[in-house]
DNA sequence: GTTGACATGTTAGCTAACATGACATATACT
DNA sequence: AGTATATGTCATGTTAGCTAACATGTCAAC
């Protein structure tokens, strides 16, 4: 309960994030540019970060080099945070809506008719 | 119970495949080699898919559209079926390596030498 | 206060690679 | 027989992620 607050205690500079890091200062702003990471301010704009921005600077550091891209990290990070999320491929075609596409693509391989159902994007259909 | 292995049932070719999903056979290839979907094959070698496949590819169009890239599909993927993954922010800075930065911090910047710790990545410390 | 290291926001530009397209050839379906 | 798929290779546009550079602003110490 006080080792909370202490981990999120703005306390420390740009310069010393950087070597604990290993960014740039470049990069960290570049972060935060894309709300990965919101350190706090001085009163005269300086960033001041806490262990848990140090963190999560690691941890984006760590997925960026496994080829996730920031907009990725985003994604992962909400999912990490929102208790939902859990729920597994969604069902987005009822058992009703595939008799109805194996009935009509049989029907359609019958007849060799390849134009109707088979041109054009159904997807629009789903979710 | 009945439904379950309906659904994982590989019974649409990549014909009607591309039709429900709006994708192309490329794409489609693309994700399989990036291990994203498994379709089942012919004894032919042609793909067949499943509902759940459909389900798969319609997430990843979804994703993509969003600019979160491969990588970061998969990580999704792995984190939504593996039952762990649940870590926030693991700790990867204790109390007491917080007090010895801090502290080292601190007595360079009394003494003006900005030149041990303050150079060099220190991230190999942690994590 | 003034000084000198450090931060900031912004702009501009590089580069590597991601995701597809396109084509060719071979094999599989019906 | 003729379409649909497989696999592989080459090519491509786009853009994400970053560096470099600048002019301005901040902070601590003297």
């Amino acid at each position: 309960m006080e080792k909370e607050w202490r981990r999120s205690m703005p306390l420390l500079s740009m310069n010393i994030v950087m070597q604990l890091t290993g960014l740039t200062a470049r990069q960290i702003r570049y972060y935060e540019e894309h709300e990965l990471v919101q350190p706090a301010r001085t009163e005269g704009k300086q960033r001041m970060f806490s262990l848990d921005d140090i963190d999560i600077l690691l941890e984006i550091k760590d997925m960026l080099a496994t080829g996730v891209n920031i907009a990725g990290v985003k994604q992962i990070f909400e999912m990490k945070n929102s208790p939902a999320a859990k729920n597994d491929t969604k069902q987005v075609i009822t058992d009703a809506q595939l008799r109805a596409i194996v009935k009509e693509e049989m029907q359609l391989a019958q007849r060799h008719q390849r134009a109707s159902l088979r041109q054009g994007d159904l997807s629009r259909f789903f979710r």
